[in-house]
DNA sequence: ATAATATATCAAGATATATTGATATTATGA
DNA sequence: TCATAATATCAATATATCTTGATATATTAT
């Protein structure tokens, strides 16, 4: 229950269904790519990336001062069917802003 | 996304979770019926139950001044796993309490 | 029509969650 | 060591959601 209520409260945020379908689609990528992406500030994603990091659904990989942010796998059963289901929605997302080398923002 | 974002809006929270498994173990019951075997206030049972439908998890049915709510059949593919995951919990319910014929609470 | 029952809705207060701007932490390089 | 860059956390405010008690609606029986 405590769980399964985690899964769905992280899910409960149109912000974090987008990160959620950009990582998906883009792999692995840094809190200052995202925030380029998406034009969102920094703390705001810090939260969001750290809610679904807590509920299962991330990755996180530290380079340096970077910390780089994946989907989790293997995901367990329904988190993997509720993102699926997000993949399926047809969500229009921002086109990927990737710096190379140095982030600088 | 809207239609997601509903459905999991639904299921962040303990009490609709417990509605939802207790509905799907014990069929179609009325809200008095809810109201005795969860021991809670009816118009709480009422709002809950009022945004699971909303949701598309139940269907009520109407005879007389009772309202029998049931999940829904079918269910659509996301809400069905979700459910599914429910009956996976091992949740805790409170024991049925029906009322044969008259209710009266 | 009136009374009684089942359910729905509303208003108010309590609690949780999101957003922002500021500050703290950590790692790197000069 | 000091400065800088990337990220995390905190405090304050705004917004949403839950709970309760009161009231409204609708149906049945008298």
């Amino acid at each position: 229950m405590e769980t399964f209520l985690e899964t769905v409260s992280a899910l409960n945020d149109e912000t974090r269904i987008k990160l959620l379908a950009f990582l998906n689609l883009h792999g692995p990528l840094c809190v200052c790519d995202l925030q380029e992406s998406f034009g969102m500030i920094q703390s705001r994603l810090s939260r969001h990336l750290k809610i679904l990091k807590e509920a299962g659904f991330l990755r996180v990989d530290r380079q340096g001062t970077w910390a780089y942010y994946t989907i989790r796998s293997p995901l367990d059963r329904f988190r993997l069917q509720a993102l699926e289901e997000i993949t399926t929605l047809g969500i229009d997302l921002p086109p990927l802003i990737k710096q190379t080398g140095e982030c600088k923002l």
